[in-house]
DNA sequence: GGGCCCGCAGGG
DNA sequence: CCCTGCGGGCCC
């Protein structure tokens, strides 16, 4: 699936099966699934998480199998066990906001201790891909604010407590399959389109601030998939903020050869190492903009 | 079982 | 480069 440059993998590791048991962090870390031998979170705040793993050690996880409440990290005394201050969104909880932002699948492992208390065996279980659909600070058992996480599994997988949903057939096994291309918003080209323009909107100039960062959208002008076969290449892509690309994906505007903006005011905001490709810009003048 | 300290590998 | 972190082993 997709990675970027410095060769993060985001979602499954090839070789690896959800069920797959490790002896230790170490060997986690080996095959690939979770890189960091220590920390519970792997990722950056640019990059965004692409996993996590589940130990028992946050007093205000909640883990119901296919949805989790996570805990950022921090707030503690090194090594400690309660919160002693309250967590920030910085560094990998701020990676666990960007990958919401960003709809990154994140690989979820955890340990057999936690999934059973019960359980003497030691070791982790790779648990397979989540989203992570809603994050928020409050305040922690311990009376200190910590970071929260709702996590949703993409893989149809067995839960632990709640009991399988009554199946309506084929239709709801389907819907679980595409999931997890359905959340990525971002091809690596795409991101990088959206990095040129800092995130900034080339119709209007706004990048949206987040507390997970800057958002924007990329839009394909030629699209992608049947029959139009548009190719995601930078040439064919614009960075737009949300409003600019409904409008733009639904004839509220579109674009002439010298970059002018048809229906709305103004003109197509540019930079220097990226341009567009006049065919895709006509293609959609053509096809997507009412004629009168 | 709890405390302590030794770790490594990643991230800032 | 220094620092941190949902380990882990060892000692009591």
């Amino acid at each position: 699936m997709a990675n970027n440059d410095k060769g993060r993998v985001f979602g499954h590791i090839p070789g690896t099966t959800v069920g797959q048991i490790f002896a230790d962090r170490v060997e986690l870390a080996k095959a690939g699934i979770h890189k960091p031998t220590q920390a519970g979170i792997s990722g950056s705040a640019k990059e965004g998480s692409d996993s996590i793993v589940l130990s028992g050690g946050y007093e205000d996880d909640e883990d119901f199998g296919n949805v989790i409440i996570y805990t950022g990290a921090g707030g503690k005394e090194h090594n400690a066990k309660v919160q002693t201050f309250d967590q920030q969104l910085s560094t990998t909880n701020l990676a666990l906001a960007r990958s919401h932002l960003e709809g990154y699948p994140v690989r979820v492992s955890r340990s057999l201790k936690h999934k059973d208390p019960k359980s003497t065996e030691k070791g982790y279980e790779y648990a397979g891909l989540y989203k992570v659909d809603d994050y928020w600070q409050e305040k922690g058992r311990s009376g200190f604010y910590v970071w929260r996480y709702r996590l949703i599994a993409c893989d149809e997988q067995p839960t632990q407590e709640a009991p399988d949903e009554p199946s309506n057939g084929h239709t709801e096994a389907r819907r679980v399959q595409t999931t997890v291309q359905r959340i990525v918003r971002d091809t690596k080209i795409a991101k990088r389109v959206k990095q040129l323009h800092n995130y900034q909107c080339q119709v209007c100039g706004i990048a949206l601030e987040t507390s997970a960062g800057l958002y924007a959208e990329a839009a394909h002008i030629k699209p992608l998939g049947q029959p139009h076969n548009g190719p995601d290449v930078e040439s064919n892509i614009l960075c737009l903020c949300p409003n600019h690309h409904v409008l733009f994906d639904n004839g509220g505007f579109t674009i002439s050869d010298d970059l002018k903006l048809i229906g709305i005011e103004g003109e197509l905001k540019t930079v220097t190492r990226h341009t567009v490709d006049l065919a895709f810009i006509q293609y959609h003048h053509e096809h997507y903009h009412m004629k009168r």
